[in-house]
DNA sequence: CAGTGGTCTAGACCACCTC
DNA sequence: AGGTGGTCTAGACCACTGA
């Protein structure tokens, strides 16, 4: 193997980090595309010039990030918004008693206009750089949930409009997936409790006044570029959100 | 080595996660105690007759855990709550602005009673067995922002009392784990928004009514048995609660 | 059957900590 | 110097998938 000489600079790291971020590269220019199998361990060992254990271990990382899903005898493949499987991963919304019914994903507008201050903060954009903003609801069981407003950086999602929303059949972020390859992959978010205002509870079908879950969150893509700033409103009053603390951070 | 007989059993796995399952125990029967260091690679390879591959992958998967903390030089110890590192791990909270100031934690009362269904349940205790609850606050920077309502099984702590509470100076947790041996490692939350009971109100000092967040927590330990129930309200004019998605499930 | 990921080993060497 | 964890390798074999 051609091992490239140790580096001794403050910012070294170890073969299979280079690895991790030559792969990265790949996902962030669209190489691999989410859904695809990706080389075996074998052949990626040849290309990069290293053993099989090292590409695993970047792959492993890969993995446990939810970049990549491993399926034995099958191959490795790119995580994709596509499969109910990884639905939940971004919305930890939960019934309080027994399993959650059936979704509805109902955008009400979707408009563009200019970012303030604060969105293009959180964006990264010029202030009064272009964005998009969407209104939708989740229903669960016919009752509204989640009342969202989403803020998008004009230029990654350029044609879309409220008919692109009704058409998609599958969660928001397969349409940002397969139609503007815009990938999410990570989100913090910020929860507190508000008291809903006129607007939030009609739509909610909820007194004016009444305790909402506010959930802010910055969705960030491969490179931790931001990509969509968004404020959710939770209606609680038969679901919850769920989080499992212990491992991770 | 002496390589066990591979296993066709339904139940078969790798024995990495059979050496994991061992040292659990050690942690389970307090053989190892949170903040000991466990003995080195080589010597648990040698005592468990695998290689110390084998090891490295079983500490892997408890230190992704936060079960073990690997220190690179010194060792392997057992993750304690007796250091501000992982304090935050199980309080997820933030300023909305700047760096949290410096926390106070306020015993209210401690007292015991019998368990209801409820709580039986979520604890896993015959109905009417002894609990202990406590109520406390904690406080940021003087302004109350947490007041929780805790529910312990009384045989795990049998001589809990205010006083002793108000003696501990690190967290609630460093407390179970130093004086009873009960070492939280997991925990499952749910969060809610709620409208401000007048006992909730008076002590977060907020209006009647105020929107609250409200996180019920079950804490278990190594055996994923449950040792608290907890419900914490929230007061989220200052503070939010912090979440991270995309990795880890 | 061939191809994939999954496990396990043995050994070499590096990086870090403490004495 | 000696101990610890951290990286990397090469190769063997197992388990799963699909043609």
């Amino acid at each position: 193997m051609n091992r490239p000489p140790p580096v001794d600079s403050p910012t070294f790291s170890p073969l299979y980090r280079q690895i991790r971020a030559l792969m990265t590269r790949s996902l962030q220019s669209n190489d691999w595309r989410p859904g695809d199998m990706i080389p075996s361990e074998a052949e990626l060992a040849l290309r990069f010039g290293v053993s099989q254990g090292t590409v695993r271990k970047a792959i492993d990382e890969m993995a446990a990030d939810n970049l990549l899903v491993r399926r034995q005898g099958k191959g490795t493949f790119v995580a994709t918004h596509n499969d109910q499987r990884s639905f939940f991963r971004f919305l930890r919304l939960a019934a309080n008693e027994g399993e959650l019914p059936a979704l509805e994903n109902i955008p009400l507008d979707c408009w563009r206009g200019k970012a303030g201050v604060d969105v293009a903060r959180v964006l990264a954009l010029e202030p009064g750089a272009a964005i998009i903003i969407i209104r939708r609801v989740l229903r669960f069981g016919g009752e509204p949930a989640v009342f969202d407003e989403i803020y998008l950086p004009g230029e990654l999602f350029s044609e879309l409009t409220l008919d692109i929303l009704k058409a998609e059949p599958m969660s928001l972020y397969s349409l940002f997936e397969s139609r503007y390859g815009v990938c999410p992959v990570r989100a913090d978010e910020r929860l507190r409790a508000v008291s809903a205002d006129r607007v939030s509870a009609g739509i909610l079908q909820v007194a004016e006044g009444s305790p909402l879950l506010l959930v802010e969150r910055i969705t960030r893509t491969y490179a931790d570029k931001p990509v969509e700033w968004r404020r959710g409103y939770y209606s609680t009053m038969n679901f919850h959100y769920h989080n499992e603390l212990g491992s991770g951070r």
